[in-house]
DNA sequence: GTGAAAGCGCTAACAC
DNA sequence: GTGTTAGCGCTTTCAC
């Protein structure tokens, strides 16, 4: 029986192989590819004519070897399910493209364990370039990203604290704008939804969006909010049946801030389905606004940031840093709109 | 200036510095690394204690190079802006998170030639496995894809003329049930709107789907549905947009078929919003329930397919051919359902 | 404008 | 149980 294992062993033409072919060196073959100009137009041609007839493909793991770079970019996101993070890859992937630059994916599943896992792997292919989400990690995983000297950007957050670059927008401001907004409407009783996941990764963001909520209520002098978790929510439905519990076990409510887009719009759904009136009976607040906000109906007031434009600012930040366009770190806010739409009055 | 490159060169510990370090030859250490039962307990820890003052990171290019095999998986999907494919990558990286195995992603924009393109590049870190969107490419690819002799699996189609292995589902019927589905509603006039793309890699399945369509009018004896195309679409509003005004200039139309599930959802959020009644007034079915489909008001009437297990069967049975468990080439049905919901009566 | 030699970091095959 | 040799496919360096 032909395995694959077989076939494998006669994947390629090499330089060599192609070199016998047309009767030059193997050097002459590597000219033809990388700096043809300096090869006369007639080995050119006969060289050209044997890459073709072998179907001659580079081998890039010899090219990394002896180049010492890769031309991989790695990048990690939590999860590629969310609709934020795919339209991140999208966008790291579009300015990629025109590189030439490949892209290995990561996906952590909030799991900083993971993460590390992963990174001590990828560390292997010698990355050009590494983007992460957030600027939580193991401290092992720093110290390896510390040790690889690679160029890095941590997306979806903005701090001082990040390994080398950062591209994202300031969760706490993000936070207390939406509740602002809230308290502005002239709401008595806001309540607050919050995902929550075991692992620490994701809490970290998460955890200055709140505050940046418990700040606009101290400042407005307000109590904070009554507060509702959803413990690692699996759907969309359970996200919208927690927070409709909440709303229901506490008629006092007028209003909720969910902590995200998927809450937002599962409340509005489930509410909805209940016969609750939105905005009159209760308003509906979220944060992002990736694609699913505006489904709904009534659309769901929120916070919109660009996960497509993090993607590409982070993609093309890294490679200015990789050819040392920038002697120092290099932090952008790409910022965020309030968008209000008919779940708030 | 201290850029990138310059610590680029101080990467890391080869195997032979760690050999050196721990007074044994390098092949020692790879036996640590790859074999440790092979090796005394004491030089094992020995060795082991190197690697770690010296931070040893293996160098898999050297590996790949030496081994003839890469430990990547190379991915192409149109875009990872669409959830269906988002879904199905993040099916592809749950499987192979367990294996070890890296995940290379490409997107092709739907355009053939860029898959092409990247295929090429792709193929020069000598994959492993190759999975792909839809049986259609271009010959070049074909050759290319022939040549490497790398196991491929090619996902969301059914087809004998794939090219080694394929998992999907059988988009004429898909299109068929939907219709026929329709048809029994007693609907007296349906139209039918139809995303269509420049680049043809979108246009085969989706061309099946049209197929089933019309089919179904045939065995119901029915005159072909009313069409109305959407050319390459940018946004769910333009979509909309598109769909509504269909309606609206065709005021005999009691139902619409939409070829995909961004369009359903569009048209019913516009139709909705102009004040149309659903499904009073007009119907809308569409094919493809990822995400959106159940948040609209009503919502959509649709088939679903599960994009994230075509991913994790993809990967699986990728894995599978390349342990050589499989002679044969396999087709895999993932299958689909109606699913009826508030858009249709 | 072209070629020869050397070596990137690793492991298969063969000693001992 | 451990070491030596050779070579994967490529490019850097230097020679001509």
């Amino acid at each position: 029986m032909a395995t694959y294992q077989d076939k494998l062993s006669n994947v390629g033409a090499s330089l060599t192989s192609v070199a016998e072919h047309a009767g030059v060196s193997a050097m002459t073959v590597s000219r033809v590819l990388n700096q043809p100009k300096k090869v006369s137009e007639v080995t050119r041609q006969k060289v050209e004519a044997s890459l073709h007839a072998l179907g001659y493909v580079p081998n890039l793991a010899a090219n990394t070897l002896r180049r010492k770079r890769s031309g991989v970019i790695v990048a990690m996101v939590p999860t590629v399910e969310n609709s934020i993070f795919s339209d991140t890859i999208q966008g790291i992937s579009n300015v990629l493209e025109a590189t030439g630059y490949q892209l290995m994916l990561g996906c952590t599943s909030y799991d900083q364990e993971k993460e590390e896992k992963l990174m001590r792997a990828f560390l292997g292919r010698r990355p050009d370039g590494i983007i992460l989400t957030g600027i939580s990690h193991t401290d092992t995983m720093r110290v390896l990203l510390e040790n690889s000297g690679v160029p890095i950007v941590e997306m979806w957050d903005l701090s001082d604290q990040c390994s080398d670059n950062c591209v994202g927008f300031d969760n706490y401001k993000a936070g207390y704008e939406i509740a602002r907004y809230m308290l502005e409407c002239g709401y008595k009783n806001i309540g607050y939804v919050a995902t929550t996941l075991e692992h620490e990764a994701h809490e970290w963001r998460a955890a200055k969006r709140s505050s940046g909520i418990y700040a606009a209520f101290r400042d407005a002098n307000r109590l904070e909010p009554l507060r509702q978790n959803v413990n690692n929510p699996l759907s969309i439905e359970e996200c919208g049946a927690t927070a409709a519990e909440f709303v229901a076990a506490n008629p006092e409510l007028d209003a909720i801030i969910c902590s995200s887009e998927i809450l937002g719009v599962g409340a509005i759904k489930e509410l909805h389905g209940r016969g609750w009136q939105i905005p009159e009976k209760i308003s509906v607040a979220g944060i992002g606004d990736a694609n699913i906000a505006s489904l709904v109906h009534p659309g769901l007031t929120t916070i919109k940031i660009l996960g497509r434009k993090i993607g590409e600012r982070s993609a093309e930040i890294l490679l200015e840093r990789m050819q040392g366009f920038h002697d120092l770190a290099i932090q952008e806010d790409i910022g965020f709109q309030l968008v209000v739409r008919g779940s708030t009055k």
